[in-house]
DNA sequence: GTTTGTAGTAACTAATTGGTTATGATGGTT
DNA sequence: AACCATCATAACCAATTAGTTACTACAAAC
């Protein structure tokens, strides 16, 4: 059976290192979007402007390309946090640059939650086969530890907070609202995502946190 | 065209309350499972035990499903507040209360969350079509208030709290933490779900809300 | 300069998908 | 007892889906 053969005229450009990169970017975009199950894998390749086969090719299948782009979605985060220097200096400055810098990493990328929600969805099955995910963020709790060590030290904090439960909270407080901006813009009838909505929901969330950091 | 008969000696049982209860029941577990996009018409019929063209007699279409199990689902969680009184007596009881209800609400009913996040995932479309939405949480918000103003006025809390704001906040506090315990556990490489971890969480968000409302 | 591994394309496929057609059965109302 | 809107079934369909096959072409090593 022959089939006609590709274009031979023309010079085929090869750039493997960019391919790779667009189809991760639109894979993040449409699996954002879509989650996992809706996500289109034709779609992706479209929008990476890539023939199918090598989305094959560099990651598999439809599956191990979710779990590249949940791990490309975490060194992102993770590289936007080392940008911050918090274990030194006030503490109640560290944790409300802290709450600021989830706060403003999830606005600014609003795929990341898209993301983790649908890694979860699925139980996280795509984040336990990668070996990298939990020491990534080992630096990060330790981070945290010790901005509530100088806390407790200079006898702002009280000292009995677990690094891991607040990280969840501050996480916790900025997600919900953000990720949850639709259905809770509905059943408010108001706008949460304005700037001055968006400016007295990081001044509540601030003062919740400081105010059980501080709470004798 | 000749096409054969539906089977026409056993006689066939009539339950459209049932029926319709049916289909609600294997969709919800269905969108919750895979999410709008991942989850199948097919075996949502399957589930319910129904023929498929009968989910389309009901509902529609898979959207309209969705939209009629998102109704059901706020609906059903209502009905579980409803059941509490909180507006009398101590408000520090009555915030505590509220954060264990909806604490244990979403270990109930695991579900919910995760129709919570589809639907914001298509940024509230279905939600936006019901109209009895809004107004179901009108009273919920109320109570909210009057807790704060009994609060207030017993001078235990602070007087500058947005009703709405607390609610995000005490959602958004359970939900992360149970919504993404399965990447949250492979990050911190412990189970969030013991009956300890549960207990601890459950103390500090206690901690958190009241260290708030208690601040002067 | 030829071999070889990798990057690339077009066309294909088997299975699945949401939704429909054609037909029949039921039971309350008139 | 005839009527008819509603409840139900099996089979069907057009479009879509994830993944493949068959083939071509570049570029660096040999």
């Amino acid at each position: 059976m022959l089939k006609s053969s590709a274009r031979s005229t023309v010079s085929v450009v090869r750039d493997p290192v960019q391919s790779r990169a667009k189809i991760l970017k639109a894979a993040r975009t449409e699996f954002a979007k879509n989650g996992l199950g809706g996500a289109r894998v034709d779609q992706i390749a479209a929008t990476a402007g890539i023939n199918k086969r090598m989305l094959y090719h560099y990651f598999g299948n439809k599956d191990d390309l979710f779990c590249a782009v949940l791990e490309d979605n975490y060194a992102h985060k993770r590289e936007s946090e080392k940008a911050l220097d918090l274990e030194n200096g006030d503490p109640v400055v560290a944790v409300e640059k802290l709450i600021a810098l989830t706060w403003d990493y999830y606005i600014q990328y609003p795929e990341f939650l898209n993301l983790l929600n649908s890694a979860n969805l699925h139980k996280a099955k795509h984040l336990r086969q990668s070996k990298q995910i939990k020491k990534m963020h080992t630096p990060f709790l330790s981070m945290i530890e010790s901005i509530l060590d100088n806390g407790v030290a200079q006898k702002v904090f009280r000292s009995d907070v677990d690094p891991a439960q607040l990280y969840i909270t501050i996480a916790g407080l900025s997600s919900f609202y953000l990720s949850n901006q639709y259905t809770l813009s509905v059943i408010f009838g108001r706008d949460l995502m304005t700037p001055k909505s968006r400016a007295q929901r990081l001044k509540h969330m601030t003062d919740v946190v400081l105010s059980f950091l501080k709470a004798p």
